[in-house]
DNA sequence: CGAAAGTGTGACCGGGTAGTCATTTTTATT
DNA sequence: AATAAAAATGACTACCCGGTCACACTTTCG
């Protein structure tokens, strides 16, 4: 939570602000990540983002509220009663998810990172605090489905969760290593993660369904 | 590799660095590792492992070398050819890979941090070579699955191949976030990764392989 | 024994960081 | 316009790090 101070600047220079730390963290750990360069880029003293945030942390926690609250403007408007199986909410997920991306590119770039940013011991607590709040809401899904006897019953419901979880990040990832998205390169051009991507992303996340669907389903 | 310096020192002291150095690369980032505290720890002057090594990255890369070296004397022996099944064989590296825990347990961390590695800027590029070097590893496990028509077909190759190695990672992943092993603990009593956890080990390893079984076998 | 080669040393260098605080500048209020 | 309150500033502190190098100590060998 920022100071008051921060809160009563004026919208555009607040923009200007969380935008080039979204950037700087973006691209960086959080260890690595230098409130020094950021400033110098602003063109601000240092000592002002000593006056809106109590340290880099809190800097670093609002950055991740605030991303994650406008991406869940995106998603949860997405209902799995609406859906005839779990796979077709799933797929439309990233739909929305990709949607998100177009519009709030900063903010999708920041959590694209966030989920390769395990390591940084002065952030691993509050990092795995975050991690079981994804995996607890994955194990859930999974726990509805198994409920409703759409997924097998015959493994341990956070072993599904947790599966789920990968198959998830699986997607992002393969993405990324298979050299079709490129984070580093679109951050630094002002392009979302997955910008003209959309047929590759949905063709991998149609792959991993096909290949994810006989693990899970029943039968 | 290391300098001549280093190979002409007694074997006694050369265990003690390496030890030394593999504890605190299985506990830190590359880039947090401090050479400055192993050496006070050691007891030697930090010129010495500059006379011992070229610098920080080729300490290191000896250390993964090294232990890559070590695990393979023990996963190297299993051939696909003896097993009736792909997860027969799969199952087998864990149980071989318990094996290596047990008796090389500082090489066994080493590796075990390894994989949470991702970031630290001034290895990446040398870890991206590994890990798609290890990548490559599944898919050609899977593609000889699928040329000997036990995996499907209808799935690229190169998507079963990184899900399969999604599915390692996870195994171990879910172990220590569910803390069944949690290896910066287990560091520091001196214990391998897998203490007196075999079962649990080997138990999620047959959950994962039952879930894992339908989704990539024909049919 | 004595000299040369090899090995060990730690103060020091240049570079980086997060965070502080006395001071100045800007804004709001009277 | 004068005063008071709020905000911006940047030099500074205290702390890290990897890597160097002139020097001291040990070993080797003629």
């Amino acid at each position: 939570m920022p100071k008051e101070t921060f809160i009563k600047l004026k919208e555009e220079k607040q923009k200007q602000i969380r935008e080039a730390f979204l950037r700087e963290f973006a691209i960086k750990t959080y260890d690595e990540a230098s409130i020094s360069m950021v400033v110098k880029q602003l063109g601000i003293a240092k000592g002002s983002v000593y006056q809106y945030f109590e340290d880099k942390l809190d800097l670093f926690m609002y950055l991740v509220n605030e991303s994650v609250a406008v991406k869940s403007k995106y998603t949860a408007v997405l209902k799995r009663e609406n859906y005839p199986d779990f796979w077709a909410y799933f797929s439309d997920l990233y739909e929305y998810g990709f949607q998100f991306d177009q519009e709030n590119p900063l903010n999708s770039h920041f959590l694209h990172n966030l989920t390769q940013n395990l390591n940084s011991p002065s952030i691993k607590h509050f990092y795995n605090e975050l991690l079981s709040q994804v995996i607890t809401g994955f194990e859930k899904l999974a726990e509805y489905e198994v409920e409703n006897g759409l997924f097998r019953s015959d493994v341990p419901v956070k072993t599904l969760g947790f599966f789920l979880y990968k198959l998830g990040s699986s997607i992002q990832e393969q993405l990324e290593i298979s050299g079709i998205i490129n984070p580093k390169e679109s951050i630094q051009k002002g392009l979302p993660v997955y910008f003209g991507k959309k047929d590759e992303l949905m063709q991998v996340v149609a792959d991993y369904i096909k290949l994810a669907k006989p693990a899970f389903n029943k039968n």
